[in-house]
DNA sequence: CGTGATCTTGAAAGCGCTTTCATATTTGCA
DNA sequence: TGCAAATATGAAAGCGCTTTCAAGATCACG
């Protein structure tokens, strides 16, 4: 297929018997255009099959009608939703979105910053707030807006649309302590340059500290965020010599893993030990038992973030944007700790275990 | 934040001593530009923090470098996968993705084709091959490429990347009716505007045909992809006076919702009945029992939709590519059927159930 | 060294659109 | 009906880059 001779806006023009001038004004604001001629550009539009030239508009009008977004991940539930939510809301107000994936990874990110920029975007929806600060050099360099999202505050809250990570895990683990928990094990995504991980961690760290209690650092997994590492975490954390009564997890594949393995190991949640995750994405009400866990405000966020966008690239001086609530969703994954002894079943899981080493 | 003074590249030059040509061909070909200038050039775009125009260079050079693509949705696990792997892929080649999602509304995806096509997208990647046939007039008619995926065969071949949704389908029914099965139920998809659902459903019914078997159309129910309405239907379908002993699902989210389902109706599956998914995401190992659904092999769909676009826009004259491999996963969720009755407790849950009404 | 072949370079012409700015044209109102 | 005010239009100058094209520099080799 051939690419036929392309037709221009000038070409309209003729057809229609007007200017170039017009054209682009029966464009971009077809009311200052006469009726009579706009309908006679209309069908010149239509009779040529005209399609107006994005890199032409935006080399001319200095704006491409585009947001860059890097995310960390797209291959599981947790970013895809907000990020849908998000291209929804912000195509409704005439913009596209370019996505790209981080993997989790600062330098990718940082490359993917410098490509979106030079693609001109105008504007930039990121997940944190922890990066090199070069970067964000970088784009204020270029003028454009940006939005942090999944986190609350920072130096830069007046970017962050999220939640308070920490926060929302004091109150779990409030929750947990007040049900009698002492000892604790964790599952937590990489913390480096993840500043939700270290949010999360930190706020389990402090609730425990403030209850006179500790996670000491054999207790604190981290790993990749999916169900096999985290069952290979479980694993490792309910083989010890006097495991915890309760695992808390940095992000919910961790706690389906772990519940996997608990079930796998014949351990009886949350009778032997109770299992909470992070999230609240859909299979959380549907494991057995039932995942305790927080709910982050995803679809909203995405929405917001987007609105907030909308209102920086209008260059209307808005406030920094109020944290977003998270829930406690209390399910059947937790309960009191058990007194003494793990269950029979469990126990000679685990002891089959040691035989075979 | 205040736009600087844009940079061009003729401050570049400027700055460098040599012509605005011979930054443009340092920035485009380096091996072109005396080692000594590429020094000087490369200096000063770094001292004045030089950052190409994206449009201008479009505009010029009469390409994007971003491919369009077009999701029915993000938000479950099953096109995110591929995406990522496609963006991946094509990323390292220099383009950038631009997405949008059609939430399997063919009107959506109109809509943002057309949109794509005025950003002056170099490619498009779309799902399924079935669409208004004046959309692909449209494509055609700006010459760029486009490859459809998840689907592997249709009158536009030669731009399937994909896999057999219909062969792949009765190889599953073959299975089941080799297992003893007469009596099928199914969950798909809604069909309409849905090629693959289409195929699937297609493919159960001939393999039905081919063994004297047939689905009845109260056995059919057509759902959003989600487990809430795979529950609801798996509910319905074995609620009828004589219930089928298994249940085809078209998709796996349905699948797990009928798995739920089941769990909490008190059936045995696979004692009571049989259920089949169909994509083996993550979770089909993890659930209990284990399903037996069909791997579709997304990412490495991904992958390869990326190599064939880019491989068109590198004007190569290809052939279509082969359809890729989609594998039979048994695990626990099927076996013979029950012989008479469902078992007691699932026969109580059923009577409470009528009691009710 | 000379000379044709090969590399590098710069000048200049766009790419297709938006956006002043100045010039019609229409409108409101006396 | 007339005149200022408001509105619609067109001409033309870019937006920042790529890409001929032709000329200048460099090279290989006899």
């Amino acid at each position: 297929m051939k690419r036929r001779e392309t037709i221009t806006l000038e070409d309209v023009a003729q057809a229609a018997s007007v200017s170039p001038a017009t054209v682009s004004r029966f464009i971009n604001q077809p009311a200052s255009v006469r009726p009579e001629k706009r309908t006679r550009i209309q069908d010149a539009i239509e009779q040529l099959g005209y399609v107006p030239n994005g890199a032409a508009r935006a080399l001319a009008s200095r704006r491409t009608r585009m947001i860059g977004a890097i995310m960390p991940s797209l291959d599981n539930m947790l970013f895809g939703g907000p990020l849908e939510a998000f291209q929804k809301e912000i195509g409704s107000a005439g913009y596209t979105v370019a996505v790209a994936c981080s993997e989790y990874d600062d330098q990718q990110e940082q490359v993917h910053v410098r490509n979106f920029l030079e693609s001109g975007v105008d504007g930039l929806l990121l997940v944190g707030a922890q990066r090199d600060s070069q970067v964000y050099r970088q784009i204020e360099q270029q003028g454009i807006p940006y939005v942090l999202t999944w986190v609350s505050s920072d130096n830069r809250t007046d970017h962050c649309v999220g939640f308070d990570n920490a926060a929302a895990a004091e109150h779990l683990v409030d929750y947990l302590v007040s049900l009698g928990h002492r000892r604790f094990g964790m599952i937590s995504g990489f913390i480096a340059h993840n500043d939700r991980a270290q949010a999360r961690l930190k706020g389990v760290r402090s609730a425990l500290t403030r209850h006179g209690l500790s996670l000491e650092d054999d207790q604190l997994l981290q790993r990749p965020f999916d169900p096999d590492a985290g069952r290979d975490a479980f694993h490792i954390l309910m083989s010890a010599p006097n495991p915890p009564t309760v695992i808390v997890c940095g992000s919910e594949p961790h706690a389906y893993g772990a519940l996997f393995e608990a079930r796998d190991m014949d351990f009886n949640v949350p009778g032997d030990v109770s299992v909470t995750g992070f999230d609240d994405m859909w299979l959380a009400s549907q494991t057995s038992p039932p995942l305790t866990t927080v709910r982050t405000p995803r679809g909203k966020m995405g929405r917001q973030a987007a609105r907030h966008l909308l209102a920086k690239l209008q260059g209307e001086r808005i406030a920094a944007p109020r944290p977003l609530e998270t829930t406690l969703v209390v399910r059947k994954s937790t309960a009191a700790p058990r007194k003494g002894e793990l269950s029979p079943g469990a126990r000679s899981a685990l002891m089959l275990k040691y035989a075979q080493w």
